[in-house]
DNA sequence: AGTTTTTACGACATTTGTGACATTTTGTTG
DNA sequence: CAACAAAATGTCACAAATGTCGTAAAAACT
């Protein structure tokens, strides 16, 4: 479960942080207390609805950070639908990209922790793809799990360019699920506060 | 998230504080409240809003964030560049994509009140574009200017389906400044900024 | 082991919200 | 124009909330 520091909320919040402590100590926030000197920690949950019962603005690294979605990229909408699928099943929310564009606004607007991405899409040069989204700071953090059916060659020159991983062509679901979870697990270990905005 | 103290608003529009508070309550200018006795913060975005509605000379801070640039989108960056140029030229912020991923993330990133379309680039359907924008209720107030060479009758194709103008190549500057001023105008008369008494 | 960064807390300075009232501005009427 | 009412804004005092600073402990990171 994530949690917050009192530092964390404070410059979440554009606050100064003994006040995000004084908010704790006359419990207005709910928190808990670290056993050495009673340093604090808040839950996402606890936050999430403090923030809202205030009417604050959501920041945007915290919206729905347990609920964002899996962007599903892929010109073939049988496929698309089938990756949709397995992921649904596993519990995750899921949005579907059919072409470049809808890809570049879905992938913005949403910021997800992973896409998948078909390499080879009429119109759309998956490792061009690949390039801007590692070049754009409020996206640079998304993981890429690229899925084709390209050569061996291709695939591992995406890995270089940026890519986290990849998955051949077929496939079987565990399979999948297995590299998504992985990759999921990665993305909220290495996404913290404050960082990649 | 930067906010703004009612003291920073007071400060910056030569109005004393207690006049501010009023203005949020009554609504005027949209504002939160801390938790403890309900300080008030007001985030950047809507300050800038409140500060255009009213034609208050926005603060040196605070100018580069309202101005909202122009999307360029076109495939052949001669021509990006040549319409940067003379946009440029006229005061206007520019924003270039030369392919649909870079339109759809540039188009969620920045939320232009304009863009320019060309209706035919490889690998990228302009009509499918424009009825996605439309369907997007984050964008779909953006303005389409589409920038072409194709036959009359799919210039007025892409008016039904919504864009806003169109302009055939090749165009003088003068032609498209005209058109890029009057959708502007448009835009900013229809979301309520720039409206003075 | 070490070092660096972050955190909690106290004491004090500053800012903020509120109410009551004075002043200015705005609009209307004769 | 003068007179007047209505609305908006300014002024002031005080309690409450927040900001600032220094220090020592805790946590994070080699």
């Amino acid at each position: 479960m994530k949690t917050y520091t009192t530092g964390d909320i404070a410059q979440m919040c554009d606050v100064n942080q003994r006040t995000v402590i004084r908010w704790i100590d006359r419990g207005e926030l709910q928190g808990f207390k670290l056993p050495g000197r009673g340093n604090n920690r808040v839950t996402e949950e606890s936050l999430v609805s403090f923030l809202q019962q205030h009417d604050f603005p959501l920041p945007e690294g915290l919206i729905l950070f347990s609920a964002k979605p899996v962007l599903i990229v892929d010109d073939d909408s049988a496929i698309t639908k089938a990756i949709q699928r397995v992921l649904r099943g596993a519990g995750y929310k899921t949005v579907i990209a059919l072409d470049g564009f809808e890809a570049g606004s879905e992938l913005v607007r949403n910021k997800p922790l992973l896409m998948t991405l078909d390499l080879k899409m009429p119109g759309m040069d998956g490792f061009e793809v690949i390039k801007q989204i590692r070049n754009k700071a409020d996206i640079s953090h998304t993981k890429i799990l690229v899925i084709s059916s390209v050569e061996e060659i291709l695939l591992n020159k995406a890995l270089d360019i940026g890519a986290d991983d990849f998955i051949s062509k077929p496939f079987t679901n565990s399979e999948l699920l297995e590299k998504v979870d992985q990759l999921i697990l990665d993305a909220k270990r290495e996404s913290g506060i404050g960082e990649g905005i």
